[in-house]
DNA sequence: CACGCTGCCTATTACCTTTAGATTTCTCGA
DNA sequence: TCGAGAAATCTAAAGGTAATAGGCAGCGTG
C-alpha cells in the first residue's frame, strides 16, 4: 500500500497539526520538536507541512496561541470580591501555561497579545466600575500583566528540583539569611504567587474597599457585534 | 602563512569567547550566532571550541551570567529610604537585561539563579533589619523576583513598536475600554515598573515605615571568608 | 472529457551541532 | 638536552534541521 502523491481525504488538517504539535513538546521537550517529527506523527513527509503553514514558526504561534486559549474565564459568582477575581484569572492562566512547561520558550517569542488584550479590555470596565481613576488603570494592567505572564513563563522553566518552594537548593553555608527565610517560610509556590497579587493590589489601590464584589459579567460588558451599539 | 594545528599562543580565550558571543547576539540577534560564526571572529574553525566549552549550551550560560554581572549594586547614600532602594536594585538589573534584548531567550533558559541568590541574601538581611517578620520575608524577596527576572525578560522580547508605551497598538475598535486607559496612562513604561514594585512593596508592608533609610551595606553586611567569623 | 487546482511526494540546498582522529607545538621531568 | 605526553588546533564526516523546487496523481468543474 504505497501512498499516493494526491490521497482521496486531506491528510493534514490545521487543528491535528497544533494538536499534535503540542503534544510532542509537552511529551518529548520543545528540542525533540521539529518538522519531519512532526510529519512522521501525521504520516506524511515533512515538506508537505509547507502547503498548509508558511514556517515552522506559523506553527508555533498556532501552538501558544492555543496554550492561552486554554484559560478559562473565571466565575463572577464564585469568588467573594473584585480582589480574588483578579487573583483568579492570573492562577487561571498561569495553570494553562505550567500545563505546558515544555513550551515556555515558545510562549516567550509568540504570546498572543491579542487575545490577552481582549481579557485586559475587560478588566479596564471592572476598574472603572470600582472607581478607579482612569490614569491609575494602566498602573494595574500593566503591573497584573507582568506579575502574571511573565511570572508563569518563569516559573514554567524551573527545574523538577526547585519546583517545590521558593528557593530551594539554596546555599546555606554561603546565604545564610536566604536559606533562613526559605525554611520560615509557610507558603507554597502557588500560595505565594496568589499572595503578590494581593499585595499589589492593595499597595496600588489602597483607596478601594477590598469586599467590594466582582461586578458581574453582564453589568461590564461592552455590546457586541450583533447589537446596536449606539443607542 | 598557514595556521598550524598548535599554534605559539593560544586563539582562544574563555572571556574573549563570551565577550564576542554577546556582541554578536547584540548586533546579528540570536538566530545569527553559531559556533561557525563566533569561530570565524576568532581565527579559528568551529570544533576547536570544544576544546574549552563542552557544548553551546555552556557558552550561553557564561553569556546569560556576564548579563546579569553587569548589574550594579546600589549605593545606599543615594536614595532616601528602603523602598527606593529596592527600587533602584530592579531598575538596575532590568537596564542590564534590556541592554542585551536578543540575549532574552538566553536569559530565560540560563538565568544564573546563584547570581541572583547572593542580592537576595543580602535584602534578606535587609527585611530582617527593617523587621518583616521571617515568615514575611520570602514573600517580599519572590515577589520582587517575579516582578523584577520575569517582567525584564519579557519587556526585552517586545517588538520595537511597542516598547514606546504600555498597551500601544491596541485597536481602539475592538478594545475601546483599554485603549482609552493607554490613552490616559501618565507613566513611560520604566515609570510604571518602578512604581509596580513601589506598589507591591507598600501592599505586603504595610506596617513598615515608608521613610526609614536603607540600612548601610556595613550594618547588613555578613563576614566575608578573610574575617574571622567565630568571635 | 480534459484541464487546472490541490495536496502530497522526492530531491536538493544550505545550514547547524557534535564527534573522531590526525597533526603540530609546548612543557616538564629524567 | 631530549623525549614523552599533554594541549590546542585542524580536517573530515556523521547526522539532523528548515526550507525550496519541481513532479505527479486525483478531483471537480466547464
Amino acid at each position: 500500500m504505497v501512498r499516493m502523491p494526491r490521497p482521496a481525504k486531506p491528510l493534514i488538517r490545521y487543528d491535528s497539526v497544533i494538536e499534535i504539535s503540542l503534544r510532542i513538546i509537552d511529551t518529548e521537550g520543545l528540542d525533540a520538536f521539529s518538522l519531519p517529527r512532526l510529519a512522521r506523527e501525521l504520516n506524511v513527509r515533512a515538506p508537505s507541512l509547507y502547503h498548509h503553514f508558511q514556517d515552522k514558526a506559523e506553527i508555533l504561534r498556532a501552538v501558544a496561541r492555543a496554550i492561552v486559549l486554554e484559560a478559562k474565564w473565571p466565575d463572577e459568582q464564585s469568588v467573594p470580591n473584585w480582589v480574588e477575581w483578579f487573583v483568579r484569572l492570573s492562577l487561571d492562566f498561569r495553570s494553562a501555561v505550567l500545563r505546558h512547561r515544555n513550551a515556555a520558550p515558545v510562549l516567550l517569542q509568540f504570546m498572543p497579545r491579542d487575545v490577552l488584550t481582549r481579557t485586559y479590555d475587560t478588566s479596564a470596565r471592572l476598574l472603572a466600575e470600582l472607581g478607579v481613576p482612569p490614569e491609575q488603570r494602566v498602573l494595574i494592567l500593566d503591573g497584573m500583566d507582568k506579575l502574571t505572564v511573565a511570572a508563569a513563563i518563569t516559573e514554567a522553566v524551573k527545574g523538577p528540583d526547585e519546583r517545590g518552594r521558593a528557593f530551594a537548593n539554596v546555599d546555606p553555608t554561603t546565604e545564610p539569611t536566604l536559606a533562613e527565610a526559605a525554611e520560615l517560610n509557610p507558603r507554597s509556590v502557588e500560595d505565594l504567587f496568589a499572595e503578590s497579587i494581593r499585595c499589589f493590589l492593595r499597595g496600588a489601590l489602597p483607596y478601594i474597599d477590598v469586599d467590594a464584589p466582582a461586578p458581574s459579567r453582564a453589568a461590564i460588558a461592552v455590546p457586541g457585534p450583533g447589537t446596536s451599539a449606539a443607542s
